[in-house]
DNA sequence: CGGCAGGTTGACTTTCATCAAGGAGTGTGG
DNA sequence: CCACACTCCTTGATGAAAGTCAACCTGCCG
């Protein structure tokens, strides 16, 4: 496995320090992270765990996108998250992990090993405290994706996922501009594993879009939503 | 609402005092949460909260099954979650619920009126750990949940539902038996709204499984499932 | 007895998956 | 520099799975 370990960095200057899993940790706190923490940096398309794997450390996404996924038997892949920076992955308390990990596009860890990472949380609420908060985000999360999962059709499907992105790339440059554009981080194979749905669906609803004007792209990563409120009314959700 | 005001109770002999979110209370933390609690209980089909209501407490099921789902626009319907005895409802630190809860069964909750419940979270790390703990477990069983939506065909979904109510029903009883009868605690339309399906499909399926000897059932509730590794079998997960 | 909710079954339609062919961009080696 | 191989994507033809519409069954309650 090719990853490699970087030099040690500070908490002051992270980008993530005010949304991670440490963004509500005192300096004094921050001193005892700083001891048991270290940097990994996976290539795009690394295999962050596998399914199975015990779980050596969890860790805060500094930068770049991860995706989790569970695979059956016979080959069939569901993503069942999508971690952007500041999301933490992994679990206290479980030895090994169900799904399988894969850094989407290169991606920067702040590593902690479990067990320290499990005693501090014991010793400090305020690490648990957002923990808790960060899971029942990523609950809320998994529970509207399995509305779009369950019972939106293939186009309300691709405008969800489209929509969602715009909504969070926005969110970066807040005024709030009706229009948007993006690179998609992720391929055609991605988003049909994130929708359930196959390749060809995901290529054909997106070029229904882009005849309809919905989105304009050229190549086929950098996308452009002219109008968010036409797109969000093609996600079924609109009222 | 009839919802009815119970009288009084105690902690000591609660069905859920070792699985609930108070599990790992000390018994001078569980003096202080006896404090604040107060029980309600609600018939089947009662709503205990609508999508968008403030949420002025937060429970803990002590007995029954309620439902979360979310209803798009135009009136489709998906339950993402199923909350058995011991289950927590609600989100500490938000204002509202996003989701329509309804009670499935009759079904009892211990309330803590939210402002009081949030303190004593910020105060008593075993209850915070506790909450951690089953908001991760939650979210895993979102997750798993996701791939039955994403990809399984109706079949699979039908055998993975009735399977895990039996596996859920059978740990009560724990001499591994093959066989497992259970009465589903759920209509076919909430079946249906569970896997993403139409009642219809839920029907034909069921017809299926029956024909093929999988299962058995005279009246529609009171299933048997007469060898529980072929039913496994049928779920798409066995390798 | 009639009405009603929940469930089943059949006929038909729609949606999406599958199978197949080929285009566009990129990297490699002759 | 061009041929090629390769990955990622697109598009078309066809088929299968599940949805829709409709009729009817069953048990229950007034």
């Amino acid at each position: 496995m090719n990853m490699v370990v970087s030099q040690p960095n500070s908490c002051a200057d992270c980008p993530i320090r005010h949304s991670a899993v440490c963004s509500k940790c005192e300096p004094d706190e921050l001193v005892q992270l700083e001891q048991i923490k270290y940097y990994r940096t996976y290539a795009a398309g690394q295999t962050v765990f596998f399914s199975g794997d015990s779980l050596e450390f969890v860790a805060s996404i500094v930068s770049g996108v991860s995706s989790l996924t569970r695979t059956m038997p016979d080959g069939r892949v569901q993503m069942v998250g999508l971690l952007l920076p500041g999301d933490f992955m992994g679990r206290p308390n479980r030895e090994t992990i169900e799904c399988d990990v894969m850094a989407e596009t290169e991606v920067k860890l702040c590593c902690f090993r479990r067990k320290p990472f499990e005693a501090m949380l014991e010793a400090t609420p305020h690490l648990g405290q957002r923990l808790l908060q960060m899971t029942l985000d990523e609950l809320d999360a998994a529970r509207e994706w399995m509305l779009v999962l369950g019972r939106k059709t293939a186009r309300e499907k691709i405008a969800s996922l489209l929509y969602m992105i715009a909504v969070r790339m926005q969110s970066l440059n807040p005024n709030g501009a009706a229009k948007a554009e993006f690179t998609l981080p992720i391929t055609r194979e991605t988003m049909a594993n994130y929708l359930g749905l196959t390749i060809e669906t995901v290529s054909r609803q997106m070029s229904a879009l882009r005849k309809e004007g919905l989105i304009a792209f050229q190549d086929r990563r950098d996308i452009t939503v002219p109008d968010l409120e036409a797109l969000k009314a093609e996600t079924g959700e609109d009222a």
